[in-house]
DNA sequence: CTCTGTGCAAAGCGTTTGCAAACGA
DNA sequence: TCGTTTGCAAACGCTTTGCACAGAG
């Protein structure tokens, strides 16, 4: 990871008034680093640089992150959620078949009137498909 | 519910050769009529129908609908998942305080080109709001 | 120093499984 | 009759919680 990465999850974070610690750094890199992960996926790399980690902390930490919006869940329909740091991107290919998640440009997308009751806050397209490695 | 709809679910049921047993109708029927529920809701509703139901049943029933397609899975994020009887609509509003889902009207969606290598069956589009009620 | 965050172990809950009996075709 | 489904209870696995200690501000 560069050193402006990192400067830049302790300034989210401070923006969020939430502490920095070690292990909140090492769980947002892993993120960053791996694009879309499962809470166990996460786990499992942050304990390779970080050996002392609990499961709970990360539990505690993906949740706190996103109630600050730092970190994003994303489902595919059949899998288990994954979690990105919050970016632009609100469209996704889902593999349906192994749960990959991968982000795509975004195509503009407006709510129909028949939705003028609510506030709209976010729009997200998600494509479901058969990911390259799972067609073959 | 009408016969004809009662009819319906069995011929679909035929189709994809699952047997027609009145607990798998029971728990259709409410799907239907109320359209996004959780497993939860689902079960309590199918309870006053149908007191000697189990838990267990729903859940076996709620996979192998979803694995013939006669009904789907929705989930907004921070949310249980919601499952609807399968149909056109792919386009839902999710809201994201109480997490009611409601179908809207599809807007047409193409995969953009980045996803070429993927095969898409689907495509799933979910505004995220704030419905009606929960704006008060 | 104060308050938040961490780690551990236990508790909690939603979901799944095994099995015998009931039921649909 | 044969294969599927149901209902029950036990087992499971993921997630949360309580608490004492460590660490950030």
């Amino acid at each position: 990871m560069s050193s402006s990465e990192r400067t830049n999850f302790v300034e989210m974070l401070r923006d969020v008034k939430l502490k920095v610690t070690p292990q909140r750094i090492a769980i947002l890199e892993q993120i960053q680093k791996n694009g879309h992960f499962s809470i166990e996926e996460i786990y499992e790399d942050v304990l390779k640089m970080f050996p002392s980690i609990s499961l709970a902390t990360v539990y505690k930490n993906i949740h706190s992150l996103m109630e600050s919006d730092i970190i994003r869940e994303i489902k595919v329909p059949g899998h288990k959620s994954k979690y990105q740091i919050s970016g632009n991107s609100r469209s996704y290919m889902g593999c349906s078949v192994c749960g990959l998640v991968e982000n795509i440009e975004t195509p503009n997308k407006k709510a129909p009137s028949s939705a003028s009751k609510w506030k709209i806050v976010d729009t997200m397209v998600m494509f479901i498909g058969i990911c390259p490695k799972c067609k073959k």
